[in-house]
DNA sequence: CCTTGACCTTCCCGTGACTGGAAGCCCTAT
DNA sequence: ATAGGGCTTCCAGTCACGGGAAGGTCAAGG
């Protein structure tokens, strides 16, 4: 199979299916003609990899979630662990997100939004230390 | 003042201000030993820029708002906007965090965390289409 | 046989917003 | 005179790719 079949496949762009290759995460092999050659094998590590990155995990969480996945006789505490890990700076993230939107959010609802000069956010900018509550 | 106090006066590493310089978002003057010397003005905007960051604002972002700033004729509209957009992308995030929060939280749940190989999460990344509800 | 066009290859640069570190100048105190 | 701290510039690295150039390969059509 060749990259642009697989990528179709995968549904993951050839560029990024070549990176992971350049940072080890897969190895195709290689047909006389140079092109990447991926197995069945290849692609499900690349399905694999492509669920991954779309729950938020890091291209290194990936490699050990896949060495994991590759173990048949792993404990399913380790793969709890990477992704509990990976849960809390969801979490951490979520939170920093949701006090910047609460600032955010009352400052634009007290600003005019016409063509007068005057307005809190710039305000609240020149001056803030934190707690705009 | 120098660069090492305006730092700790606007609560950012000199390497940002220097940083910040470097993009145009401020000028500072030079001493005669070609030191940078900050004004009071330069400290001010710094401050905000810091600020600024803090909510989220892209570099480009502060840079409009910085201008807007400056620009005692400006539409409070146009500050508006700009947070409108940036709080629009905000909720996109955090959306799109919580959709993976919703699905990781039930995979992590679901997992025993035991010395066993067997592991729903590895199983849903190895097979997962998307709705993990 | 030749060309066209769609593939594939490698390589290098750019992204955002910094951070770390090296090499070297400046200033003050001892 | 020397030690230290602070300042300067410049270069490289971060994360996970994406864009694009230069060139090799392959199948189909004229």
């Amino acid at each position: 199979m060749n990259i642009g079949d697989v990528a179709k496949h995968a549904g993951l762009p050839a560029k990024t299916i070549r990176y992971y290759e350049d940072i080890g995460l897969i190895e195709p092999n290689r047909s006389a003609n140079g092109y990447r050659d991926f197995s069945d094998n290849d692609l499900h590590k690349l399905r694999f990899l492509g669920h991954a990155r779309s729950l938020g995990f890091s291209i290194e969480d990936c490699r050990g979630l896949l060495a994991l996945y590759e173990d048949k006789d792993r404990a399913s505490a380790d793969v709890k662990h990477i992704a509990e890990e990976h849960l809390a700076k969801i979490d951490a993230k979520i939170a920093e997100l949701q006090a910047m939107r609460h600032t955010l959010a009352h400052l634009v609802k007290a600003c005019a939004g016409d063509d007068r000069p005057d307005c809190p956010i710039l305000a609240d900018l020149a001056t803030a230390r934190s707690d705009t509550s």
